[in-house]
DNA sequence: CGCCATTCATTAGACGGCTAACGATTCGGA
DNA sequence: TCCGAATCGTTAGCCGTCTAATGAATGGCG
């Protein structure tokens, strides 16, 4: 009985739209928030940085601050003695958005699993740890998926 | 103790991953499996339909079919009876991928969900049927998150 | 019968991701 | 000291997804 891929996909496109609603009349897109709460946490990050910590490639890091300048939620400064590393530092708009957005994520959070108790809740965390480890595996095993599957 | 959201998001991130990885060397893309497996079971269907029953937009669909028909997977034509409707066909080259598609798919699933116990697996998608049923409720309410949350 | 609302597909443009190619800067070793 | 290797950010371009705007065809109502 498959069907586990699709449910997961179809829960994280539910769960995403949702989230996004939530962020976009805060003013900002999803995603952005993940890099403004490394910046809350420390200011002056390099892009390559917040990739790292973020697991995304340092090009999503890079278009994302351009439109989170745009937007008036940080701006990009060269680092004086580094002058390869470009750095991000909020603006007075972007670290006044902590409390809101961390509030609603939480909120969200609440909402969604408020069906579950909390030994689901703890299993749903365990089964997923367990499937993202194994989807790690196989991508670094060079994803031996069409190899034989012994 | 959050963090439900971004287990998720990252679950699914790396998922996606090791799926595309997997139909990448199968000559696709991700997400064009979708569209092929609607057309094996049916041939001839329409945008629109494929983006009702694949719960995504048409203009995802469009799109998608502009790449297959490029890379030769399938081809537009026009109903006779009806000329608002476009039908998308198969080719030779999208039919013969259904075996080998399919196989990939179930070799995978087996493959990530290797870790948990048949029980373990019932609650992860009873769990997760349940969350997605609570964010398409919230999409639907026009969203209440940042209303009173009471 | 003719016109307007409805129904489809398509196009345009934005966001989040990714890979590949470039360009600039720093650093280390000969 | 100087040049090539390593390190960064940026650009270009693709995939999947969405919304909004456009365009073409059908259908129903007066």
């Amino acid at each position: 009985m498959p069907e586990f891929l699709d449910l997961h996909g179809s829960t994280n496109k539910a769960v995403r739209a949702v989230a996004d609603a939530g962020m976009r009349h805060l003013g900002l897109h999803l995603g952005q928030n993940h890099v403004l709460a490394l910046l809350w946490e420390q200011d002056g990050r390099t892009p390559g940085e917040i990739a790292a910590t973020l697991h995304v490639t340092t090009p999503t890091v890079v278009k994302m601050a351009t439109r989170m300048a745009t937007a008036g939620l940080l701006t990009r400064r060269r680092d004086d003695r580094d002058n390869r590393l470009v750095r991000l530092w909020l603006t007075e708009a972007g670290r006044a958005l902590r409390q809101p957005v961390e509030q609603q994520r939480e909120r969200l959070e609440n909402h969604l699993t408020a069906d579950l108790t909390e030994a689901e809740r703890e299993q749903l965390i365990s089964a997923l740890t367990k499937i993202r480890r194994r989807a790690l595996e196989l991508l670094a095993d060079g994803d031996p998926t069409d190899a034989e599957p012994r």
